[in-house]
DNA sequence: TCTTGTGAACGGTTTCACAGCA
DNA sequence: TGCTGTGAAACCGTTCACAAGA
C-alpha cells in the first residue's frame, strides 16, 4: 500500500515523492466537458492535481455510491455518503470538489452523475488488462477471480515457473511461462502486473513485466521494487499489515498494564474478563 | 489498509483519527531497558506515540535487516538500510529514533540491536493466534500459509459456512462453521480476525470476531466494516488498489496527450514506441 | 572524519466554519 | 432553510541541515 518511484539509488523516493528534479503536477482531472476538450498543448496544465489520498477514497465512495444506485438511490447527501463510506462530511465534500461541483446545494448529489465522475476520473471508463505472475496460492485466488472486480480490469495473463503448471488453464486462462512474459505481455497489451511471486523472484518478474511494457505494478512479493520512474507500483503486504496490528495489540497491552483504562468494557482475549 | 475506529455514527472516525473525547497519545515504546520496568502505575506515560506511517516503515525494515543478519552483516548505516527500503535516509533515522537512540555516531547501528528493538517495538516477542474467516479463494491462500509470514501468526483456526467444507482441514486445521466463531475465538484465545468473506457476510462475520474477543481484524472484503472502538481494524483492498493504479494511468495518458513529455524513453503499453 | 539524532522548515491532508446558492 | 463548496487554520508527516559525539 504504498507507491514507489526511482530506481536503484540511496535518494530513492518513497510513496507520493518524487525525484528531485521532476516537475510534478500538471494532471487535469479535465473538470469540465466530458468531451476531449484536450488539444491545447499548452505546458501550463489547467487543474490541480488530486491528492493520493483523496483518489484512495473516491474509489471507495465509487463503490458505495454504486451499491446506493443498484438499490434506487438517486440522490444522497454529503452527510449519508460520508457516514456509509466512515469518513467525514468534509472531507468527503472537499474529495468531491477535486473533480468538480456536482453537487446540488441544499439538496445533494444525484447519485449517477456522482458515479460517472468519478469513474471517469479514476480512468474506469477504459479497460486496464490484468497479468497475474506466480501461480502459487494466492495467484491462483487472484486468477480465479476471473475478471477482477467490478469489471474493466480483466486478467488476461498468467504466468509462472513451474512446468507441469504451464499450459494448464486457470480461472480460463492458460498459464504460460515466466521466461515469456515480455512477448506475451506485449502482444496482449497488458498495462497491469500483479506480482505474486516468491520474495526471490520477485524482482526479476518484475524486470520482465517493465520490459513487456506494463505501466503499473501491484505487488503482493514482500520485496522492495525498482522499476524505472514510469513505472507505478503499489504494495500490498501481508506480514506489515500484521505486524501493525501487533503494534497495536502490543500498544494497548501496555497502555493496560499502566493503569490506563483504554476501555471499561471488554479488553480482548487474554486480558481481563469483564466484571 | 486503512485504519477505521468508531461504531455506526455520522461523526465517525476515520484513518488514525480518533472519536473526539478520547485522550489520545500516551504509548510507551518502553524506549530504556529490555527488562520490563512497565511497573509505575502513572497515568502520564513517557514516551511520544510513533506515527503509523512509521510502523509500516518498521516493518519493512525488520524485514530487511533480518535478512542483512542472515547474510552475517552485523552493523548497518542509515545510508545502507534506506536504501534497501527505499526511502531517504533521513526518514529512516527518524524513524528509529521513535524507538530510541541505537546507534553508533560515525559508525552506524548494529543490526542485531536494532532487530530486537524493533521486534519489541512491534509486539512480535508474543505470538499472535489468527483465524480466517472464509476459506473461498482467498481464505484458502491465506489458511495455505499455514503460519503467517516470519512466524509470530499462526493460524489457529478457520471458518466458514459451507457444510462441504466444515470438518474438513485445510492447511493441517479443520474448518468450523461460522456460528461457532465466537465460541472458538475465545476457546482458541484467538487475537486476530482475518476477514475474506463475501461483502454481504462480512460485518456479520466481523461481529462475530469481535464477540469472540478477537482484537484485530484484517479485512478483505470491500466493505467498510463498523467495530466497537477497541477493536483496530486494516483494510485490504484490492479493487480500491487497481482503481488507483488506473488513475495513474489515465493521468499519464492526459498528460502525454496534453504534449507533455512524461518520460523521453518508454511510454508504456498501447503508446509509442521508442525510436 | 564520519554518521547519528533532532530542531526547524516545509508540504500535504484534515478539519473548521461560513459564504454561496437552490 | 438546508446543503454544497471552499478559503483558512490546524495538524501531521517528511525533509533539510547541522550540532553532537564516537
Amino acid at each position: 500500500m504504498v507507491a514507489q518511484r526511482g530506481r536503484r539509488n540511496g535518494a530513492a523516493a518513497h510513496k507520493r515523492t518524487r525525484p528531485p528534479g521532476t516537475p510534478d503536477a500538471d494532471n487535469a482531472p479535465t473538470a469540465e466537458l466530458p468531451a476531449v476538450s484536450a488539444t491545447a498543448a499548452y505546458p501550463e496544465a489547467r487543474a490541480k492535481s488530486i491528492p493520493e489520498a483523496a483518489v484512495a477514497r473516491l474509489a471507495v465512495y465509487l463503490r458505495i455510491l454504486s451499491a446506493m444506485a443498484e438499490q434506487g438511490a438517486t440522490t444522497v447527501s454529503s452527510e449519508e455518503l460520508s457516514a456509509a463510506a466512515g469518513v467525514n462530511s468534509a472531507k468527503l465534500r472537499k474529495d468531491l470538489s477535486y473533480i468538480g461541483s456536482y453537487g446540488t446545494r441544499g439538496v445533494g448529489y444525484e447519485v449517477a452523475v456522482l458515479v460517472g465522475q468519478i469513474e471517469r476520473t479514476l480512468g474506469l471508463t477504459r479497460q486496464h488488462k490484468v497479468a497475474v505472475a506466480g501461480i502459487g496460492n494466492l495467484g491462483h485466488a487472484l486468477a480465479n477471480y476471473g475478471g477482477f472486480p467490478g469489471r474493466g480490469f480483466p486478467v488476461e495473463a498468467l504466468f509462472d515457473i513451474d512446468p507441469d503448471l504451464v499450459g494448464v488453464p486457470v480461472g480460463g486462462i492458460p498459464v504460460s511461462h515466466l521466461d515469456d512474459i515480455p512477448q506475451v505481455c506485449a502482444e496482449r497489451q497488458i498495462s497491469i502486473g500483479v506480482l505474486a511471486t516468491p520474495p526471490a523472484a520477485a524482482q526479476t518478474v518484475c524486470d520482465r513485466l517493465v520490459a513487456g511494457g506494463v505501466q503499473c505494478i501491484l505487488n503482493f512479493a514482500p520485496v522492495v521494487l525498482q522499476v524505472p520512474e514510469h513505472v507505478e507500483v503499489r504494495k500490498v503486504d501481508l506480514a506489515v499489515e500484521l505486524q501493525i496490528l501487533s503494534f497495536h495489540v502490543a500498544r494497548r497491552a501496555d497502555n493496560e498494564l499502566n493503569g490506563k483504562v483504554v476501555d471499561p468494557a471488554v479488553a480482548g482475549n487474554g486480558a481481563v474478563v469483564p466484571s
